[in-house]
DNA sequence: ATGTCATTGAGGCAATGA
């Protein structure tokens, strides 16, 4: 089971990166922001056509976001944050998918800084952790996936020096996005790369994409039911290689397979003792990175 | 401030957001 994330920056405009990703990476559920494009502007035939169902929030000129999920139609199960009647900014999507219950984000970028953006981009980030923490005590599995406009620490970007002014790394920025992981989500791509850095996003000025100056601001977190289940969690970084690339390269979660429901009877008496394997699975023996 | 790209509203480019 593969959950991505991918800020594509214009649909229409990028629509063909999307569709050659969706044909080799085939994610089963996708996450996608930055539709920037009204609801009759989504393309919905071309995404059936590849072999998904979508549910979509648009929006003119800015915003938008949507699920897809392979072979089926995702469930909405929420559209928009709760919390502010006022907020017309298509940013949340919610739904059920492949029995996963998959929250879709594109939180606010929050320049310049400070501001009123800013503000805004606090606020929502609050609700966003209100809302968060309601599903996480739902104990349901829950995927939280999308481009959270915060870079965490010093260790998921190539240089601090010059963004110091920048909204994405305030420490209001990364003390909200810590404390949604204090709240029990397990941010995937560090916990399967804790001492690499990642990026998933990098600007289209000064040659930053050649010279890998990245920033890891699109986010996958698992809720701990389906903690025990992550197998890998990578970036499609050759998306960001193609032609007319999105500044955001997809990000995503590999999840085994739910666990059999288990039943009374014991298993099968083990033919022969299988070695146990080394308990290096939880062991966290290694655990060190800390904020800057 | 700058860099680049997508979008829009008007126009043959400038403003805006990221």
């Amino acid at each position: 089971m593969k959950i991505a994330t991918y800020n594509v920056n214009g649909i229409r405009s990028r629509l063909p990166n999307l569709l050659e990703w969706l044909e080799r990476e085939a994610p089963d559920i996708a996450c996608l922001q930055e539709l920037k494009a009204v609801d009759e502007g989504f393309p919905i035939g071309a995404i059936n056509d590849a072999g998904y169902g979508a549910l979509w929030a648009g929006q003119a000129s800015w915003n938008g976001v949507a699920i897809l999920a392979k072979g089926v139609d995702p469930v909405e199960s929420r559209r928009g944050l709760p919390g502010d009647a006022k907020d017309t900014q298509s940013r949340y999507l919610e739904a059920m998918a492949h029995g996963i219950l998959v929250g879709c984000l594109y939180l606010p970028n929050g320049n310049p800084w400070p501001g009123p953006k800013f503000e805004y981009k606090l606020a929502w980030f609050e609700r966003f952790l209100r809302h968060a923490q309601r599903l996480l005590d739902s104990g349901q599995p829950v995927v939280l996936a999308g481009d959270y406009n915060v870079v965490p620490t010093d260790e998921d970007i190539y240089d601090p020096t010059h963004w110091r002014r920048d909204a994405l790394l305030q420490p209001e920025s990364r003390d909200a996005y810590a404390r949604l992981l204090a709240q029990g989500w397990v941010d995937a791509l560090r916990k399967r790369h804790p001492d690499e850095r990642i990026y998933t996003f990098w600007d289209y000025f000064r040659q930053h994409w050649p010279r890998d100056r990245g920033l890891r601001i699109d986010h996958v977190l698992l809720a701990p039911p389906l903690a025990g289940r992550l197998k890998d969690a990578n970036v499609d970084r050759w998306v960001r290689d193609q032609p007319k690339a999105s500044d955001h390269a997809p990000t995503w979660v590999e999840l085994s397979a739910s666990a059999p429901k288990r039943t009374v009877a014991k298993k099968a008496p083990a033919k022969k003792a299988a070695p146990k394997k080394a308990p290096a699975k939880k062991a966290a023996s290694r655990r060190s990175r800390t904020e800057a």
